[in-house]
DNA sequence: GATGAATGAGGTTTCATTCAT
DNA sequence: AATGAATGAAACCTCATTCAT
């Protein structure tokens, strides 16, 4: 029951943010989208500020979630990181609006959030870091920076969300249905051994 | 003269810009930081949209201007990707803080400056794009859809801009100083014919 | 039963009102320091201002009675004042957060309630200045301005409840324990006939 | 020009907050009351609290002046005595506002202005304390509580300014053109020695 | 009678923009 | 052309009060 308005509220607000972004989204147009007052939404969270802080959590938590599980698979590496691709791209057409907002507002300052989304950012990619520095080792990968390739995966991808906001719905959707054997195979080839399979 | 005082004040507001992203920061910072009045800004530039309006076409017209020079080069595919990655990089230092307004604001809605921006945005995309396509045409590059990997190679280049906003200065400049030739062979790889070179 | 829960209230009103003030005082608060929902308090009292009329309704209509009583006791108009201010500063320790909302808000404007209040005011101070009239016919008190001295009485006896407010909670206790003494002695030689005793 | 307007701000503000307080009185109306925009406001004062502390720091500023040259001048104790109550009354009249907010809002909670009025109001009856301290060791008073009855005396002072809070204009006008000789009297036989002249 | 989540009017404050100097 | 004080619309947020449970 509580958790629901909260829920509500939260989703309303990636619907907002992910149409006007963040800074332009106003409370009222939030509770509005969510059918409730404005009053209710500071019920349930601090401030503008914590709503976007809460979304990236929320997130951030159900992906550190998966990763761990995934860590703790045993699968070989490269089937992580295609698990990563398949469990991502499987779900950005149900999630399109919050991954608008989780790439357009990132880099957010403003006090505190700028330290708050940057830790979970470096976290996130961390995973994908180590999942490299593993590879590495294994000797499944070649030999690279696996910081720097870890966060060019994710630029990859982030990329792709990038388009549902530059290209019309129609293209945007082509893309989509493209872009995760096209992004899976440049990535493979881009850190795999040469010739390798 | 006139120019002066007008880059003057861009050149203010791109420091500010990537301090506080476009909504933190205030016309009166920009002035400060420009060492003019506030009413000086509004002689040169509409209103603040425009300031950042201004920033991304001057830097676009000066890529396409590049673009554009590269493309009538007739240099090989190839190589006109690897020109644009060094010079991209080649200026990353001496332009880290236009880059990460460009990076943090390219989405940035807003009405017109919305639409705006990403006509920019795709033109842009759009010549890399092009290069893939004639890479593959004339069997440099191996087959794959163009505008996603268009794309891609610029998230790759992205992801970079945004470590110089979640690292430390120290850490950020090992980032900057190694990118270069680790993108430059993570997307080689990713999109070269296999077994190429 | 009910009449309890309403004393719970104001009680708890008069802690959080003597903490923080009449406007800084929240209905959340008060309902929490009185262990109610917020809802209750509004079954017992009309509004947040209804609660402060209360507050000084109660404790002046059993000063008013405490006047009446004296009044009709026929003692001496000396004495009478000498009760008064026994009377007052031996519930001083009881009832200071009491006395501190009653020092704090007796001018709080708004609409009606300055007038209630006003009006019960002025019928406590008029208690004393027409004790100080008796005693001036009687031949007791020097000649004065009965209204004015009723009210310098008043205000010295508010500065030393003020003292609890300005004074750490050590030395506010020294003043209190000296100030009935003191005052009384103040208050006598001021009003008293000279050379009197 | 710059301090001006300042002061029209807070002139306009103290006739705000005498007519409703300081908590009712709105940003807007002061901002009317000053024939400025309400934006105005902000640019001379960080907050309505601000405005507040102003008022009480800049009387308080030219109280503490008279007192010093007081203290200076030389003059027997009592004579001092005297020409703080004639240098109070006879600005009364011309500054009953700016009185009214001082007594109304001198125990004003919040944060930090409630410390720094506080210490204000210290400071204030403070520099009477002294002169009764010297007054006694000078023999020029008989034995009491310094601290006591320096505030004694400002409450009598305080309870006239709040006359012209209850009573209508009339009858406050004729309890002002009076209160100084009666208060005096009053407090010089309070305080005198017995017989004393 | 008690509860406390929901309400939304209304307050303070900000800040892009203007315009008289 | 430059200035920067003045402007006031508009945003965020609070909190007294209500009312369905």
């Amino acid at each position: 029951m509580k958790e629901d308005k909260r829920e509500l509220i939260r989703a309303a607000a990636i619907q907002v943010f992910s149409e006007k972004g963040y800074h332009e989204a106003r409370a009222d147009e939030i509770a509005q989208a969510a059918g409730v007052a404005v009053g209710t939404i500071y019920n349930y969270f601090e401030n503008k500020e914590d709503i976007l802080f809460d979304i990236f959590a929320t997130e951030f938590a159900e992906r550190r979630r998966f990763y761990e599980e995934l860590r703790a698979s045993g699968l070989p590496v490269l089937e992580q990181i295609q698990r990563i691709l398949e469990e991502h791209f499987s779900r950005l057409n149900k999630r399109r609006a919050l991954l608008q907002v989780l790439l357009r507002e990132r880099f957010e300052p403003g006090k505190e959030l700028k330290t708050k989304l940057s830790e979970l950012y470096r976290e996130m990619v961390g995973y994908v870091e180590e999942l490299v520095r593993q590879g590495i080792e294994e000797g499944w990968l070649r030999q690279c920076n696996p910081k720097i390739i870890a966060h060019a995966i994710f630029g990859t991808v982030e990329s792709v969300i990038g388009c549902g906001m530059i290209y019309s719905e129609r293209e945007a959707a082509g893309i989509f249905r493209e872009a995760p054997r096209e992004l899976a195979e440049f990535i493979w080839k881009g850190i795999g051994l040469e010739g390798g399979g």
